[in-house]
DNA sequence: TTAAGTGCAAAATCTTTGCAAATGT
DNA sequence: ACATTTGCAAAGATTTTGCACTTAA
């Protein structure tokens, strides 16, 4: 799992190691601050924003924009990338969840538009809500 | 047009009028400094963000978030919430198209979940670009 | 060894708030 | 007249940057 890290050019450091362990785990999207607070708090604010940037880049975690703007990070390597992906996003509580099979047909863009990527956002209230 | 305004419960002041009829005739979303220097510098930031979460509270636009993570907003009283709505979010120039019609299929979400609304943001390159 | 990653402090950016004055209905 | 809206200044929140030090490979 750890692994993912070298394949993708990233040295494997400590922090590194439990940010990507910790939103593998988790079952829903994190805000920067749910992750600090989880990773302890003398991590440092630079470095853990940094690495939340190169995980994206990497591919390794995707950034979602919770209901109020604010961006979640959620382990996403496992997910294909290039097919359709969707969040929901709990207008209650704020919890965004990751939905697999969300059911994604066709996508018409008009002429010239290249479509690279499709994220789908459903917004609602969540079974715990 | 304006009477949107009206309906909303939202008194006509010479900045709404000109906020909501400048949203109108954007062909795509804009941020808040691109409304602003539109509108002239002279608009009061308070005022300017006040506004926009009125009228996206009132149902008359939008607010999407671009692949940066920036606000930009989208004329949308004749967009039939509670629908698929798609927004194409170019990649290289940071443009944010409102695409109609880009086929909403059905979208299964959890046992205990309830869809209020759905957002589909495409990513890829504008035929501008 | 050395390129990449870290920690700190400082700043940039975007957005919100409180309150007195102005304005629409 | 009266609630709403505005403008200003100040603060809040989130995220970024520069640079010297440290660490993984």
């Amino acid at each position: 799992m750890e692994d993912l890290l070298q394949k993708q050019g990233l040295k494997r450091t400590k922090l590194r190691m439990a940010l990507l362990g910790y939103l593998f785990n988790s079952k829903h999207a994190q805000s920067y601050l749910d992750i600090k607070n989880a990773l302890g708090e003398q991590v440092d604010k630079s470095t853990l924003y940094r690495n939340l940037g190169a995980f994206e880049e990497a591919g390794l975690i995707h950034r979602i924009n919770d209901q109020s703007g604010m961006a979640k990070y959620a382990f996403g390597a496992l997910h294909d990338h290039g097919n359709a992906h969707a969040h929901f996003v709990c207008e209650s509580c704020e919890t965004v969840y990751c939905i697999e099979n969300a059911n994604s047909s066709k996508i018409n863009v008009p002429e010239g538009f290249k479509t690279k990527n499709v994220q789908t956002i459903i917004k609602g209230t969540c079974a715990a809500c």
